[in-house]
RNA sequence: GACCCCUUCGUCUAACGGUUAGGACACAUCCCUUUCACGGAUGCGAUGCGAGUUCGAUUCUCGCAGGGGUCGCCA
């Protein structure tokens, strides 16, 4: 039985990989790895006009970076391809003959040929709706191949998914209202339609489908503001679904051992992008310094965006590829994200954090400035710190918190009055990691001319 | 307009017909603390409305309202 189970996801190139598709292939992707069954994918590409090879890309990118891995597809190939509509016209004109021998057809004076629905009640047992009901149709007869001989989507749709021995389609609810008539043309073609699932739609916060202007719409989107592939896959298995789980955390693994299309919701739900980024911070500080590294460097090396410049993202994702982590050993960038990663919830938001690990010529905040003014002895405790500093024969964090230690006690000042001297003088910033962390990855040399540095500075 | 789906804190959601209606995110306050965070504690906050069934309704039924969707020679 479940060697039957074939669950497909039958995006088309004509945008970019929406966030609500990629949650319907992800669901579709759990049904299928749950049960044992394959899941394909079909690019549906019949309209010439509005495909675009980069929304292609995006597909095939947007999915393998979730991890929702095609058992069959155009990258894949398979028993049943080809897996672009565009190249299955003989299929679709085959089909039409059985259709045209069935007399359920006929053409127009342009040449457009529509189906004759039976016009009778139709139920569609839905998996995730129950069993729902339309009455005898008063629409006209549907369009299923325009004069030049190309073929609409309610048409190609249900010959491929006969084709392909497509069991279940899991779909947007928005496809629901449809569906009678892909079973009429499945009871046309005298076939037995698969078993349907209509999962509720993703609405934007202001409670309308999710459309490509809003924030989040695309996959990629997601990719260049530097969130975690599994921060993403959790947030969308939560958005209509609630696996039976401790909390809220789930990896692919446990979602596809555990996923049961009868929890899904029968509500549409509003996509909540602070809750996204939350899990997203705890996905990036659940990896050790070497997976961090790794991850915010591959974020670091992608292309900005040649369209939307001027969004927030790409101006964080700008100051990321300032850094030119290229030129940074691992051993000091990984400490430096390390020592922040609590403090940021996406991978490009470490610039601000951690620029001045790479560089010295950082520049000294205003903020800075007026607290330093502030502090009369400021000159005298620094130039203290950094006698003692430059005399370090060891130099790790616990020793550089003993000489702070020393300083204050022989400077009869308590060394949390310290610690934010030595913060400006090595980052410039009211804030930032532990001091004692900062001074032990930029090294004593480092430490100390920065501090020689605001010295001059104040005087 | 017709048809379809839906309705629990601001958001995502939990609750065999019997719970002080629970959790998470957000927000507020406090604790921790050299900063910012993280972490911990507390607080704020919901069953759309109206009938009915029932000893008892968030839960079942109907009506209404509201939200969403579909009615293409788009997919």
């Amino acid at each position: 039985m479940s060697e039957n189970i074939r669950v497909r996801f039958a995006p088309s190139p004509t945008g970019y990989l929406h966030v609500g598709g990629a949650r319907t292939a992800l669901f579709n992707w759990l049904f299928a790895r749950r049960h044992g069954g394959k899941f394909i994918l079909r690019i549906e590409d019949t309209d010439q006009a509005r495909n675009t090879d980069e929304a292609m890309k995006a597909i095939f990118e947007g999915l393998k970076w979730l991890g929702l891995d095609c058992d069959e597809g155009p990258e894949t190939g398979g028993d049943y391809g080809p897996y672009y509509q565009s190249q299955r016209q003989d299929i679709y004109d085959a089909y039409m003959s059985k259709l045209e021998a069935t007399g359920r057809v006929y053409t127009e004076e342009n040449g457009a040929v529509r189906f004759k629905f039976s016009r009778i009640p139709i139920v569609i047992p839905d998996l995730v709706c129950g069993d729902v009901t339309f009455a005898a149709t008063e629409e006209p007869d549907m369009t299923l191949r325009r004069p030049d001989g190309s073929y609409i989507f309610h048409f190609v749709n249900v010959v491929d998914d006969i084709e392909m021995r497509i069991s279940h389609v899991f779909r947007g609810e928005d496809h629901l209202s449809n569906t009678w008539k892909h079973i009429d043309l499945y009871h046309a073609f005298g076939v037995e339609a698969p078993r349907f699932g209509h999962i509720p739609l993703l609405l934007n916060p202001s409670g309308s489908k999710m459309s490509k202007r809003d924030e989040g719409a695309s996959i990629e989107s997601y990719i260049q503001a530097g969130f975690h592939p599994n921060a993403v896959f959790n947030y969308l298995c939560l958005l209509g679904w609630t696996p039976k789980t401790e909390g809220e955390l789930i990896t692919s693994e446990q979602a596809s051992q555990i996923f049961d299309i009868s929890e899904i919701h029968h509500s549409n739900a509003r996509f909540d992008m602070v809750k996204c980024k939350w899990l997203n911070q705890h996905y990036m500080r659940a990896l050790d310094p070497d997976e961090l590294d790794t991850f915010v460097r591959k974020v670091a090396q992608l292309a900005l965006p040649t369209t939307h410049c001027d969004t927030k993202e790409s101006a964080l994702l700008w100051q990321l590829q300032q850094l030119n982590l290229t030129t940074v050993s691992p051993a000091v960038s990984s400490a430096a994200f390390q020592s922040v990663k609590e403090k940021v919830s996406l991978a490009t938001e470490f610039a601000p954090w951690v620029h001045f690990f790479f560089r010295d010529d950082f520049l000294i905040d205003e903020e800075v400035r007026t607290k330093l003014t502030a502090i009369p002895q400021a000159a005298s405790l620094l130039t203290a710190l950094h006698h003692s500093l430059k005399n370090a024969t060891t130099w790790d964090e616990t020793n550089i918190t003993t000489i702070v230690t020393e300083v204050a006690a022989e400077q009869k000042v308590k060394p949390g009055a310290l610690m934010p001297l030595l913060r400006f003088s090595l980052s410039g910033q009211t804030r930032g990691p532990d001091v004692k962390i900062m001074m032990n990855i930029l090294g004593q040399n480092s430490t100390t001319t920065r501090i020689e540095r605001l010295i001059t500075i104040l005087s």
